[in-house]
DNA sequence: CCGGTGACTCTAT
DNA sequence: TATAGAGCCACCG
């Protein structure tokens, strides 16, 4: 027995198309983008969604590396658990993320979402 | 290999 | 009611 195995080594799956596959991230981008138009969700609920396994926070680590994904992933659509565009700061610009909020006749005011609850979409109860 | 980090969330004081 | 701290797991150097 070769003891010491704790490394899992992962070995990235690469899709024929040369893309880099990983587990988690891609199972929050696929969740992510079945996000219905004009709803929202939450980083707990996402990671609630995959088994809570995770957490919210690697959620949000998914979504840093989401930009540049095809399809695009609507992380906009992805808001903490008070409603808040706590990740607008990351959006290509600070404000992009209202704007798109506001695009799908959601109305934000000081970053805060409102009647979050009405717009929450929770993948666990849908799905 | 180990440690630090982070777009969160919950509980206790 | 507000503020502070700890927990949580995956990626990167």
């Amino acid at each position: 027995m070769k003891g010491s195995k704790r490394n899992n080594t992962p070995l990235k799956k690469v899709l024929p198309s040369g893309q880099p596959e990983n587990d988690f991230f891609n199972q929050v981008w696929e969740l992510v983008r079945q996000i219905p138009k004009g709803r929202v969700s939450s980083y707990g609920a996402i990671a609630a969604a995959l088994g809570a396994k995770s957490g919210a926070r690697m959620v949000g680590w998914a979504m840093n590396s989401s930009h540049g994904q095809n399809p695009p992933v609507p992380a906009h659509r992805v808001v903490n658990r008070m409603g808040q565009l706590s990740g607008k700061n990351h959006f290509h610009s600070p404000t992009r993320m209202q704007e798109l909020l506001e695009k799908e006749k959601i109305r934000v005011i000081n970053d805060q979402i409102i009647d979050f609850e009405k717009h929450f979409w929770d993948p666990l109860k849908e799905l």
